[in-house]
DNA sequence: ATGCTTATTCAACAACTGTTGAAAGAATAC
DNA sequence: GTATTCTTTCAACAGTTGTTGAATAAGCAT
Protein backbone atom coordinates (compact mmCIF):
# COMPACT_ATOMS: atom_id res chain seq x y z
CA UNK A 1 0.00 0.00 0.00
CA UNK A 2 3.07 2.26 -0.09
CA UNK A 3 3.55 3.89 -3.40
CA UNK A 4 2.11 1.23 -5.56
CA UNK A 5 -0.77 1.38 -4.56
CA UNK A 6 -1.19 5.04 -5.32
CA UNK A 7 -4.75 5.95 -5.27
CA UNK A 8 -5.85 7.58 -8.57
CA UNK A 9 -7.01 10.94 -9.09
CA UNK A 10 -10.85 10.79 -10.07
CA UNK A 11 -9.84 13.15 -13.68
CA UNK A 12 -7.49 9.82 -14.10
CA UNK A 13 -10.38 7.52 -13.42
CA UNK A 14 -12.83 9.35 -16.21
CA UNK A 15 -9.69 9.05 -18.74
CA UNK A 16 -9.33 5.32 -18.07
CA UNK A 17 -13.04 4.83 -18.17
CA UNK A 18 -13.19 6.66 -21.46
CA UNK A 19 -10.24 4.61 -22.75
CA UNK A 20 -11.62 1.50 -22.49
CA UNK A 21 -15.10 2.75 -23.96
CA UNK A 22 -13.66 4.62 -26.67
CA UNK A 23 -11.88 1.64 -27.84
CA UNK A 24 -14.79 -1.10 -27.57
CA UNK A 25 -17.56 1.09 -29.34
CA UNK A 26 -16.23 4.41 -30.88
CA UNK A 27 -16.70 7.35 -30.12
CA UNK A 28 -20.61 7.65 -31.00
CA UNK A 29 -21.29 4.20 -29.25
CA UNK A 30 -20.36 5.30 -25.79
CA UNK A 31 -22.32 8.16 -23.28
CA UNK A 32 -20.89 9.95 -20.64
CA UNK A 33 -23.11 7.95 -18.57
CA UNK A 34 -21.21 4.83 -19.32
CA UNK A 35 -17.87 6.80 -18.41
CA UNK A 36 -18.84 7.97 -14.92
CA UNK A 37 -20.54 4.63 -14.08
CA UNK A 38 -17.07 2.84 -15.08
CA UNK A 39 -15.06 5.14 -13.77
CA UNK A 40 -17.19 5.70 -9.96
CA UNK A 41 -18.14 9.15 -10.28
CA UNK A 42 -21.22 11.59 -11.62
CA UNK A 43 -21.78 12.03 -15.10
CA UNK A 44 -21.72 15.86 -14.37
CA UNK A 45 -17.85 15.55 -13.37
CA UNK A 46 -17.01 14.76 -17.09
CA UNK A 47 -17.94 18.02 -18.38
CA UNK A 48 -16.59 19.62 -15.44
CA UNK A 49 -12.74 17.93 -16.54
CA UNK A 50 -13.07 18.04 -19.78
CA UNK A 51 -15.57 20.43 -21.27
CA UNK A 52 -17.55 18.73 -24.42
CA UNK A 53 -17.48 15.17 -25.25
CA UNK A 54 -15.19 15.28 -28.18
CA UNK A 55 -12.90 17.17 -26.12
CA UNK A 56 -12.84 14.59 -23.69
CA UNK A 57 -12.25 11.81 -26.75
CA UNK A 58 -9.28 14.20 -27.96
CA UNK A 59 -7.77 14.22 -24.46
CA UNK A 60 -7.90 10.73 -24.25
CA UNK A 61 -6.23 9.76 -26.93
CA UNK A 62 -3.78 12.64 -26.86
CA UNK A 63 -2.69 11.31 -23.45
CA UNK A 64 -0.33 8.22 -24.31
CA UNK A 65 0.35 9.72 -27.51
CA UNK A 66 3.48 11.84 -27.10
CA UNK A 67 4.79 8.81 -24.45
CA UNK A 68 4.13 6.39 -28.08
CA UNK A 69 6.32 8.66 -29.81
CA UNK A 70 8.91 9.06 -27.37
CA UNK A 71 9.48 5.01 -27.57
CA UNK A 72 9.34 4.91 -31.30
CA UNK A 73 12.14 7.93 -31.69
CA UNK A 74 14.75 6.14 -29.36
CA UNK A 75 14.43 3.31 -31.07
CA UNK A 76 15.32 4.49 -34.54
CA UNK A 77 18.20 6.73 -33.39
CA UNK A 78 19.38 3.72 -31.59
CA UNK A 79 18.62 1.58 -35.27
CA UNK A 80 20.01 4.42 -37.01
CA UNK A 81 23.14 4.90 -34.90
CA UNK A 82 24.15 1.34 -34.79
CA UNK A 83 24.68 1.06 -37.99
CA UNK A 84 25.87 4.85 -38.95
CA UNK A 85 27.76 5.44 -41.04
CA UNK A 86 26.10 2.86 -43.30
CA UNK A 87 22.22 3.84 -43.85
CA UNK A 88 19.99 1.36 -41.54
CA UNK A 89 18.24 -1.62 -42.63
CA UNK A 90 14.70 -1.26 -43.43
CA UNK A 91 14.02 -4.52 -41.01
CA UNK A 92 15.38 -2.54 -38.54
CA UNK A 93 13.76 0.17 -39.38
CA UNK A 94 10.14 -1.17 -39.40
CA UNK A 95 11.38 -3.24 -35.83
CA UNK A 96 11.84 -0.07 -34.53
CA UNK A 97 8.43 1.15 -35.47
CA UNK A 98 6.67 -1.41 -33.98
CA UNK A 99 8.59 -3.24 -30.96
CA UNK A 100 8.28 -0.40 -28.44
CA UNK A 101 4.46 -1.35 -28.58
CA UNK A 102 5.12 -5.17 -28.27
CA UNK A 103 6.76 -4.76 -24.55
CA UNK A 104 5.54 -7.16 -22.49
CA UNK A 105 5.64 -4.85 -19.84
CA UNK A 106 3.25 -2.71 -21.94
CA UNK A 107 1.06 -5.89 -23.61
CA UNK A 108 0.44 -6.65 -20.13
CA UNK A 109 -1.23 -3.69 -18.92
CA UNK A 110 -4.78 -3.00 -20.03
CA UNK A 111 -4.66 0.62 -20.19
CA UNK A 112 -2.36 0.08 -23.14
CA UNK A 113 -3.71 -2.62 -24.70
CA UNK A 114 -7.05 -0.47 -24.55
CA UNK A 115 -4.91 2.68 -25.76
CA UNK A 116 -3.58 0.28 -29.06
CA UNK A 117 -7.29 -0.68 -29.70
CA UNK A 118 -8.50 3.38 -29.86
CA UNK A 119 -5.65 3.89 -31.96
CA UNK A 120 -6.75 1.21 -34.43
CA UNK A 121 -10.66 2.97 -34.05
CA UNK A 122 -9.16 6.64 -35.09
CA UNK A 123 -6.63 5.44 -37.39
CA UNK A 124 -9.36 3.42 -39.66
CA UNK A 125 -12.37 6.26 -38.79
CA UNK A 126 -13.51 8.29 -41.63
CA UNK A 127 -14.14 11.19 -39.15
CA UNK A 128 -11.46 11.27 -37.10
CA UNK A 129 -8.59 9.39 -39.14
CA UNK A 130 -7.13 11.98 -40.86
CA UNK A 131 -7.33 15.01 -38.45
CA UNK A 132 -6.72 13.35 -35.15
CA UNK A 133 -3.21 11.23 -36.46
CA UNK A 134 -2.03 13.58 -38.19
CA UNK A 135 -1.83 16.03 -35.16
CA UNK A 136 -0.18 13.43 -32.86
CA UNK A 137 1.30 11.28 -35.28
CA UNK A 138 2.88 12.74 -37.99
CA UNK A 139 6.13 14.38 -37.06
CA UNK A 140 7.49 11.12 -35.94
CA UNK A 141 6.05 9.45 -38.81
CA UNK A 142 8.10 11.46 -41.24
CA UNK A 143 11.34 10.46 -39.31
CA UNK A 144 10.69 7.47 -40.01
CA UNK A 145 9.90 7.70 -43.42
CA UNK A 146 13.47 9.90 -44.04
CA UNK A 147 14.65 6.84 -42.50
CA UNK A 148 13.57 4.21 -45.03
CA UNK A 149 13.88 6.91 -48.17
CA UNK A 150 17.41 6.42 -46.94
CA UNK A 151 17.77 3.01 -47.17
CA UNK A 152 16.11 2.67 -49.97
CA UNK A 153 16.98 5.86 -52.51
CA UNK A 154 15.19 4.13 -55.63
CA UNK A 155 11.86 3.96 -54.09
CA UNK A 156 9.13 6.34 -55.33
CA UNK A 157 7.05 8.66 -53.54
CA UNK A 158 4.16 6.70 -54.22
CA UNK A 159 5.68 3.05 -52.94
CA UNK A 160 6.69 4.25 -50.21
CA UNK A 161 3.74 6.17 -49.12
CA UNK A 162 1.48 3.31 -50.07
CA UNK A 163 3.72 1.32 -48.66
CA UNK A 164 3.57 3.28 -44.87
CA UNK A 165 -0.46 2.86 -45.58
CA UNK A 166 0.46 -1.35 -46.21
CA UNK A 167 2.20 -0.86 -42.61
CA UNK A 168 0.03 1.39 -40.74
CA UNK A 169 -3.46 -0.92 -41.66
CA UNK A 170 -1.54 -4.10 -40.92
CA UNK A 171 -0.79 -2.80 -37.81
CA UNK A 172 -4.00 -1.28 -36.82
CA UNK A 173 -6.03 -4.03 -37.60
CA UNK A 174 -3.46 -6.08 -35.31
CA UNK A 175 -3.85 -3.37 -32.94
CA UNK A 176 -8.07 -3.22 -33.01
CA UNK A 177 -7.99 -7.00 -31.60
CA UNK A 178 -11.19 -8.23 -33.18
CA UNK A 179 -10.34 -11.41 -32.73
CA UNK A 180 -10.81 -11.83 -36.43
CA UNK A 181 -7.84 -14.37 -36.88
CA UNK A 182 -9.27 -16.61 -34.18
CA UNK A 183 -12.17 -17.45 -36.02
CA UNK A 184 -10.85 -17.66 -39.56
CA UNK A 185 -7.89 -20.03 -38.31
CA UNK A 186 -10.18 -21.77 -35.93
CA UNK A 187 -8.65 -20.89 -33.15
CA UNK A 188 -4.74 -22.61 -34.74
CA UNK A 189 -3.96 -19.05 -34.81
CA UNK A 190 -4.93 -15.92 -31.88
CA UNK A 191 -4.95 -12.49 -32.30
CA UNK A 192 -4.62 -10.99 -29.07
CA UNK A 193 -1.19 -12.81 -28.94
CA UNK A 194 0.12 -9.78 -30.07
CA UNK A 195 3.75 -10.63 -28.77
CA UNK A 196 3.82 -13.77 -31.23
CA UNK A 197 2.41 -11.73 -34.33
CA UNK A 198 4.92 -8.97 -34.01
CA UNK A 199 7.71 -11.29 -35.28
CA UNK A 200 5.31 -12.08 -38.61
CA UNK A 201 4.09 -8.72 -39.17
CA UNK A 202 7.48 -6.90 -38.70
CA UNK A 203 8.67 -9.56 -41.24
CA UNK A 204 6.03 -9.43 -43.85
CA UNK A 205 6.27 -5.83 -43.85
CA UNK A 206 9.78 -5.40 -44.26
CA UNK A 207 9.55 -7.80 -47.02
CA UNK A 208 7.27 -5.20 -48.74
CA UNK A 209 9.03 -2.57 -48.55
CA UNK A 210 12.41 -4.00 -49.45
CA UNK A 211 10.42 -5.03 -53.08
CA UNK A 212 9.33 -1.76 -53.60
CA UNK A 213 12.66 -0.33 -52.66
CA UNK A 214 13.90 -2.41 -55.94
CA UNK A 215 11.65 -0.27 -58.34
CA UNK B 1 -34.99 7.78 -69.82
CA UNK B 2 -35.58 4.58 -71.69
CA UNK B 3 -34.12 1.66 -68.66
CA UNK B 4 -30.75 3.08 -67.49
CA UNK B 5 -33.04 6.15 -65.56
CA UNK B 6 -34.58 2.84 -63.94
CA UNK B 7 -36.97 4.58 -60.94
CA UNK B 8 -34.97 2.53 -57.78
CA UNK B 9 -37.73 1.63 -55.21
CA UNK B 10 -37.96 2.77 -52.12
CA UNK B 11 -36.77 0.06 -50.28
CA UNK B 12 -33.41 0.55 -52.07
CA UNK B 13 -32.76 3.97 -51.83
CA UNK B 14 -33.06 3.28 -47.75
CA UNK B 15 -30.09 0.94 -48.29
CA UNK B 16 -28.62 3.77 -50.27
CA UNK B 17 -28.22 6.37 -47.78
CA UNK B 18 -27.93 3.46 -45.23
CA UNK B 19 -24.56 2.58 -47.29
CA UNK B 20 -23.53 5.54 -47.52
CA UNK B 21 -24.16 7.02 -43.83
CA UNK B 22 -23.03 3.80 -41.84
CA UNK B 23 -19.64 3.67 -43.80
CA UNK B 24 -18.87 7.46 -43.16
CA UNK B 25 -20.38 7.79 -39.17
CA UNK B 26 -20.31 3.89 -38.30
CA UNK B 27 -23.30 2.07 -36.71
CA UNK B 28 -23.58 4.48 -33.94
CA UNK B 29 -22.64 7.93 -35.42
CA UNK B 30 -25.86 7.48 -37.54
CA UNK B 31 -29.90 7.96 -36.91
CA UNK B 32 -32.57 6.64 -38.77
CA UNK B 33 -33.62 9.84 -39.38
CA UNK B 34 -30.76 10.41 -41.57
CA UNK B 35 -30.88 7.71 -43.64
CA UNK B 36 -34.79 8.59 -44.12
CA UNK B 37 -34.18 12.43 -45.08
CA UNK B 38 -31.15 10.86 -47.33
CA UNK B 39 -33.80 8.35 -48.92
CA UNK B 40 -36.14 10.96 -49.13
CA UNK B 41 -39.11 8.63 -47.40
CA UNK B 42 -40.64 8.57 -43.52
CA UNK B 43 -38.19 7.38 -40.72
CA UNK B 44 -40.95 4.87 -40.14
CA UNK B 45 -40.19 3.29 -43.46
CA UNK B 46 -36.90 2.10 -42.55
CA UNK B 47 -38.63 0.12 -39.77
CA UNK B 48 -41.17 -1.28 -42.02
CA UNK B 49 -38.80 -2.61 -44.91
CA UNK B 50 -36.02 -3.99 -42.23
CA UNK B 51 -37.35 -4.16 -38.41
CA UNK B 52 -34.42 -2.96 -35.89
CA UNK B 53 -31.56 -0.79 -36.86
CA UNK B 54 -28.95 -3.53 -36.55
CA UNK B 55 -30.78 -5.43 -39.02
CA UNK B 56 -30.64 -2.85 -41.34
CA UNK B 57 -27.19 -2.74 -40.35
CA UNK B 58 -26.76 -6.06 -41.41
CA UNK B 59 -28.89 -6.12 -44.53
CA UNK B 60 -26.61 -3.40 -45.51
CA UNK B 61 -23.55 -5.35 -45.37
CA UNK B 62 -24.96 -8.55 -46.79
CA UNK B 63 -26.36 -6.97 -49.69
CA UNK B 64 -22.92 -6.76 -52.09
CA UNK B 65 -20.76 -9.20 -49.96
CA UNK B 66 -22.42 -12.44 -52.32
CA UNK B 67 -21.36 -10.77 -55.35
CA UNK B 68 -17.76 -9.09 -54.21
CA UNK B 69 -16.98 -12.84 -52.99
CA UNK B 70 -18.32 -14.19 -56.35
CA UNK B 71 -15.84 -11.77 -58.61
CA UNK B 72 -12.99 -12.98 -56.18
CA UNK B 73 -13.38 -16.87 -56.79
CA UNK B 74 -13.78 -15.94 -60.28
CA UNK B 75 -10.68 -14.45 -60.48
CA UNK B 76 -9.18 -16.64 -58.48
CA UNK B 77 -10.33 -19.80 -60.20
CA UNK B 78 -8.81 -18.18 -63.71
CA UNK B 79 -5.72 -17.37 -61.93
CA UNK B 80 -5.61 -21.20 -61.14
CA UNK B 81 -6.38 -22.76 -64.16
CA UNK B 82 -3.97 -20.65 -66.25
CA UNK B 83 -1.26 -22.04 -64.07
CA UNK B 84 -2.43 -25.64 -63.62
CA UNK B 85 -1.29 -27.96 -63.69
CA UNK B 86 1.69 -25.90 -61.66
CA UNK B 87 0.65 -23.78 -58.73
CA UNK B 88 -0.54 -20.55 -58.62
CA UNK B 89 1.89 -18.08 -58.24
CA UNK B 90 1.54 -15.85 -54.90
CA UNK B 91 1.55 -12.51 -56.82
CA UNK B 92 -1.36 -13.65 -58.85
CA UNK B 93 -3.21 -14.91 -56.16
CA UNK B 94 -2.92 -11.84 -53.95
CA UNK B 95 -3.96 -9.86 -57.57
CA UNK B 96 -7.24 -11.90 -57.41
CA UNK B 97 -8.04 -10.95 -53.74
CA UNK B 98 -7.92 -7.04 -55.02
CA UNK B 99 -8.44 -6.92 -58.69
CA UNK B 100 -11.68 -7.23 -58.68
CA UNK B 101 -13.02 -4.09 -56.21
CA UNK B 102 -10.60 -1.94 -58.59
CA UNK B 103 -12.06 -1.89 -61.94
CA UNK B 104 -12.71 1.30 -63.22
CA UNK B 105 -16.78 0.61 -63.30
CA UNK B 106 -16.81 -0.15 -59.83
CA UNK B 107 -14.20 2.49 -58.43
CA UNK B 108 -16.25 5.07 -60.77
CA UNK B 109 -19.78 3.71 -58.77
CA UNK B 110 -20.31 5.66 -55.57
CA UNK B 111 -22.64 2.95 -54.07
CA UNK B 112 -19.38 0.60 -54.56
CA UNK B 113 -17.33 3.29 -53.01
CA UNK B 114 -19.33 3.46 -50.34
CA UNK B 115 -19.80 0.17 -49.42
CA UNK B 116 -15.58 -0.34 -49.80
CA UNK B 117 -15.53 1.93 -46.97
CA UNK B 118 -18.54 0.10 -44.92
CA UNK B 119 -16.06 -3.16 -45.42
CA UNK B 120 -13.66 -1.44 -44.35
CA UNK B 121 -15.43 0.13 -40.78
CA UNK B 122 -16.44 -3.22 -40.19
CA UNK B 123 -13.40 -5.05 -40.65
CA UNK B 124 -11.65 -2.98 -38.17
CA UNK B 125 -14.83 -2.55 -35.37
CA UNK B 126 -14.03 -4.33 -32.08
CA UNK B 127 -17.98 -5.06 -31.90
CA UNK B 128 -19.07 -6.17 -35.62
CA UNK B 129 -15.84 -6.77 -36.60
CA UNK B 130 -15.46 -10.78 -36.12
CA UNK B 131 -19.17 -11.92 -36.48
CA UNK B 132 -20.17 -10.19 -39.67
CA UNK B 133 -17.02 -10.95 -41.40
CA UNK B 134 -17.10 -14.33 -40.66
CA UNK B 135 -20.47 -15.09 -42.19
CA UNK B 136 -20.47 -13.53 -45.48
CA UNK B 137 -16.44 -13.63 -46.43
CA UNK B 138 -14.77 -16.72 -44.59
CA UNK B 139 -15.69 -18.88 -47.20
CA UNK B 140 -14.12 -17.18 -49.81
CA UNK B 141 -11.28 -16.39 -47.92
CA UNK B 142 -10.51 -20.04 -47.06
CA UNK B 143 -10.32 -20.65 -50.81
CA UNK B 144 -7.79 -18.04 -51.12
CA UNK B 145 -5.71 -19.03 -48.09
CA UNK B 146 -6.08 -22.82 -49.29
CA UNK B 147 -4.37 -21.41 -52.98
CA UNK B 148 -1.62 -19.57 -50.59
CA UNK B 149 -0.66 -22.52 -49.07
CA UNK B 150 0.15 -25.17 -52.05
CA UNK B 151 1.89 -21.84 -53.89
CA UNK B 152 4.07 -21.89 -50.19
CA UNK B 153 4.27 -25.37 -48.90
CA UNK B 154 6.73 -24.42 -46.38
CA UNK B 155 4.84 -21.60 -44.71
CA UNK B 156 3.56 -22.60 -40.80
CA UNK B 157 0.17 -21.46 -39.96
CA UNK B 158 1.09 -18.81 -37.81
CA UNK B 159 2.90 -16.93 -41.37
CA UNK B 160 -0.15 -17.87 -43.13
CA UNK B 161 -2.47 -16.32 -40.82
CA UNK B 162 -0.44 -13.58 -39.75
CA UNK B 163 0.20 -12.65 -43.34
CA UNK B 164 -3.80 -12.54 -44.14
CA UNK B 165 -4.10 -10.25 -41.39
CA UNK B 166 -1.51 -8.13 -42.94
CA UNK B 167 -3.11 -8.22 -46.10
CA UNK B 168 -6.55 -7.37 -44.96
CA UNK B 169 -5.23 -4.68 -42.40
CA UNK B 170 -3.80 -2.78 -45.55
CA UNK B 171 -6.80 -3.31 -47.81
CA UNK B 172 -9.25 -2.12 -44.99
CA UNK B 173 -7.44 0.90 -44.26
CA UNK B 174 -7.24 1.91 -47.69
CA UNK B 175 -10.99 1.09 -48.15
CA UNK B 176 -12.04 3.17 -45.83
CA UNK B 177 -10.37 6.08 -48.03
CA UNK B 178 -9.61 8.18 -44.68
CA UNK B 179 -8.13 11.41 -46.54
CA UNK B 180 -5.12 10.41 -44.53
CA UNK B 181 -1.88 9.97 -47.45
CA UNK B 182 -2.91 13.03 -48.68
CA UNK B 183 -1.99 14.87 -45.25
CA UNK B 184 1.19 12.19 -44.17
CA UNK B 185 2.74 12.89 -48.06
CA UNK B 186 1.68 16.99 -47.80
CA UNK B 187 -0.36 15.85 -51.42
CA UNK B 188 2.30 13.97 -53.23
CA UNK B 189 0.03 11.13 -52.93
CA UNK B 190 -3.83 10.34 -53.04
CA UNK B 191 -5.47 8.24 -50.53
CA UNK B 192 -8.81 8.01 -52.78
CA UNK B 193 -6.43 7.09 -55.64
CA UNK B 194 -7.21 3.66 -55.58
CA UNK B 195 -6.56 2.34 -58.62
CA UNK B 196 -2.89 3.97 -58.18
CA UNK B 197 -2.43 2.17 -55.29
CA UNK B 198 -4.16 -1.04 -56.16
CA UNK B 199 -0.80 -1.85 -57.94
CA UNK B 200 2.06 -0.72 -54.92
CA UNK B 201 -0.56 -2.58 -53.01
CA UNK B 202 -0.06 -6.21 -54.27
CA UNK B 203 3.35 -5.79 -55.08
CA UNK B 204 4.08 -4.76 -51.40
CA UNK B 205 1.90 -7.86 -49.87
CA UNK B 206 2.58 -10.49 -52.17
CA UNK B 207 6.84 -10.02 -51.41
CA UNK B 208 5.62 -10.14 -47.33
CA UNK B 209 3.90 -13.45 -48.14
CA UNK B 210 7.26 -14.71 -50.14
CA UNK B 211 9.50 -13.79 -47.97
CA UNK B 212 7.50 -15.62 -44.70
CA UNK B 213 6.72 -18.60 -47.26
CA UNK B 214 10.26 -19.55 -47.12
CA UNK B 215 10.66 -19.70 -43.82
C1' DA C 1 -65.88 -0.24 -58.93
C1' DT C 2 -64.79 -3.32 -55.06
C1' DG C 3 -62.14 -5.70 -51.93
C1' DC C 4 -57.54 -6.93 -50.44
C1' DT C 5 -52.85 -6.65 -49.81
C1' DT C 6 -48.87 -3.98 -49.64
C1' DA C 7 -46.46 0.67 -48.94
C1' DT C 8 -46.10 4.77 -46.80
C1' DT C 9 -47.01 8.46 -43.67
C1' DC C 10 -48.43 10.59 -39.34
C1' DA C 11 -48.28 11.40 -34.55
C1' DA C 12 -46.73 10.00 -30.51
C1' DC C 13 -44.28 7.12 -26.90
C1' DA C 14 -40.84 6.44 -23.20
C1' DA C 15 -36.08 6.31 -22.78
C1' DC C 16 -31.89 8.34 -23.23
C1' DT C 17 -28.61 12.10 -24.82
C1' DG C 18 -25.06 15.99 -23.73
C1' DT C 19 -24.99 19.87 -21.07
C1' DT C 20 -25.85 23.24 -17.37
C1' DG C 21 -26.50 26.04 -12.94
C1' DA C 22 -26.96 25.76 -8.35
C1' DA C 23 -25.82 23.46 -4.21
C1' DA C 24 -22.82 20.78 -1.27
C1' DG C 25 -18.39 19.01 0.00
C1' DA C 26 -13.23 18.95 0.37
C1' DA C 27 -8.91 21.13 0.32
C1' DT C 28 -6.04 24.88 1.04
C1' DA C 29 -4.37 29.46 2.38
C1' DC C 30 -4.30 32.88 5.76
C1' DG D 1 -11.18 29.01 12.51
C1' DT D 2 -12.58 31.39 8.57
C1' DA D 3 -12.47 32.71 3.84
C1' DT D 4 -11.48 31.04 -0.65
C1' DT D 5 -10.78 28.06 -4.21
C1' DC D 6 -11.19 23.70 -6.28
C1' DT D 7 -14.08 19.19 -6.70
C1' DT D 8 -18.00 16.70 -6.85
C1' DT D 9 -22.84 15.81 -6.78
C1' DC D 10 -27.72 16.80 -7.54
C1' DA D 11 -31.62 17.82 -10.24
C1' DA D 12 -33.21 19.23 -14.25
C1' DC D 13 -33.28 21.06 -19.13
C1' DA D 14 -34.45 20.70 -24.06
C1' DG D 15 -33.50 17.82 -27.79
C1' DT D 16 -32.97 13.40 -29.94
C1' DT D 17 -33.26 8.43 -30.13
C1' DG D 18 -35.47 3.84 -31.89
C1' DT D 19 -39.82 2.06 -32.16
C1' DT D 20 -44.86 1.50 -32.56
C1' DG D 21 -50.01 1.53 -33.78
C1' DA D 22 -53.31 3.71 -36.19
C1' DA D 23 -54.47 6.15 -40.36
C1' DT D 24 -53.86 6.92 -45.26
C1' DA D 25 -52.39 5.96 -49.92
C1' DA D 26 -51.17 2.95 -53.75
C1' DG D 27 -51.26 -1.39 -56.42
C1' DC D 28 -53.63 -4.96 -58.03
C1' DA D 29 -56.56 -8.72 -58.62
C1' DT D 30 -61.32 -9.76 -59.66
Amino acid sequence: MAQADVKISRKEAILDAAEANFAKHGYDGVTLRMIARDAGVDVALANYHFGRKHELFEQTFKRRADLLNQWRLEALDACLKAAAPKPAKVHDIIDAYLRPLMTGEHLSDPGWRHYYALLGYVNSSAVWGAQLMTKSFDETIVRFIEALRIAMPEASDQAIYWGYHCLSGAITLALVQTGRLDQLSKGRVCSTDLEGGYREMVDFISAGFERIGQK
